[in-house]
DNA sequence: ATTATCTATAGATCTATAGATAATGC
DNA sequence: ATTATCTATAGATCTATAGATAATGC
């Protein structure tokens, strides 16, 4: 699948100077979207000149974008699968290690990835990532809360809804600036999950 | 407050070129995001050249962009005010009927705009469209949450968090894609807020 | 007469490419 | 020897302005 040579690296290895690209670059996508960010942004965060970027990703911007995003929903994918196999498996200490996660991570806007990000791109790439933003992070949540359901934990039955719910909610907390943050953010986020769990009537 | 003169127009008036002008950039200014829209982009839309823009907005983008946010906040805050006047008293009637007023209106996504969109403008309107975004949103919201925790209605206490997580959570409902439109969108929006009232625990 | 639009163009970026130079890893 | 970076530049596009032309409203 990684035409670039599975690398065997040693676990000590520094980041590969494409790894730093992809890295600056995800920062800066994840925070102001696709055509926010111009190659120059990326290239300075990484202190090179952007015609430098082309020799790490040859096809340029959107491919570097392409990249990021697909690094990163594999990151969430698998982030996710394993929060759920150290987490215990009642669907309260579930979901709260999802909201972990996510606030852990940089900062994503599902919202604005499949509403503006992603369809600017040539529908190819486009098609695939709408696709592979389902798959990694929306239908895994989907089966966890399936899952309760089934075991009777949960009632709601529209478990799509509820998962995309969530979602938005959670990543709703990446906009609290800062001066507002009392508490931290993941408790905020376990919070919020503890009021949808219980419900916010008395 | 309004240097523009206070229009005592006819109810049959038809829209001024200047809000035909407004009307096309608020559909892809909320639809993409500041930096993602051409002044082109909006001109094709009106159906003019883009150099026409300058005539009705002299301050060019950023000054179209303001006024379009400025325009979009002031409706959505009396949106609300009036939904509330309508609605029944209870916290439930009252969150459908934002829920619904949301839904309604051209899709906003309130993440992008304060992290994205607001950060890119001059520091002077960026403070103001900042607190502007939470007086007309949030705090409304906020309010209707304090007045019902006092009445005993609901026990969160946090309501700015459930404020900020209930409108996230609702526009979360703009990315769901049309061929997964059953139930309708709105009917989504009543069947989370019922969720979030009632609980999803069993 | 005023308002709205157009053509033409300036100047600033932006993405992308070509080819030279520097740094790095055997 | 290979990988990474740089300088220089082409070509596209974007915002913005100036001034001419067309449409509209008394």
């Amino acid at each position: 699948m990684d035409d670039k040579g599975a690398s065997a690296l040693l676990e000590t290895e520094i980041d590969s100077p494409r790894d730093r690209v992809l890295n600056a670059a995800e920062h800066l996508f994840m925070l102001r979207g696709f055509a926010a960010v111009t190659l120059r942004d990326i290239a300075g965060e990484v202190g090179i000149k952007h015609a430098s970027l082309y020799h790490h990703v040859p096809g340029g911007k959107e491919e570097l974008f392409v990249e990021v995003i697909k690094r990163s929903l594999n990151r969430h994918r698998d982030g996710i699968r394993h929060a759920m196999e150290q987490a215990k498996p009642d669907i309260r200490s579930r979901l709260h290690a999802i909201s972990d996660w996510f606030l852990s991570q940089s900062p994503m806007d599902l919202v604005r990835m499949t509403r503006s990000d992603i369809p600017a791109l040539s529908s190819d790439a486009s098609g695939r990532l709408e696709q592979m933003t389902y798959e990694a992070i929306l239908r895994p949540i989907e089966g966890i809360l399936r899952t309760a359901h089934d075991a009777g934990e949960i009632s709601v039955e529209q478990t799509g809804l509820v998962a995309g719910g969530i979602v938005g909610m959670v990543q709703s907390l990446f906009s609290v600036p800062d001066y507002a943050l009392r508490p931290s953010r993941p408790q905020m986020g376990r919070d919020l999950i503890d009021a949808f769990i219980d419900g916010i009537a008395a």
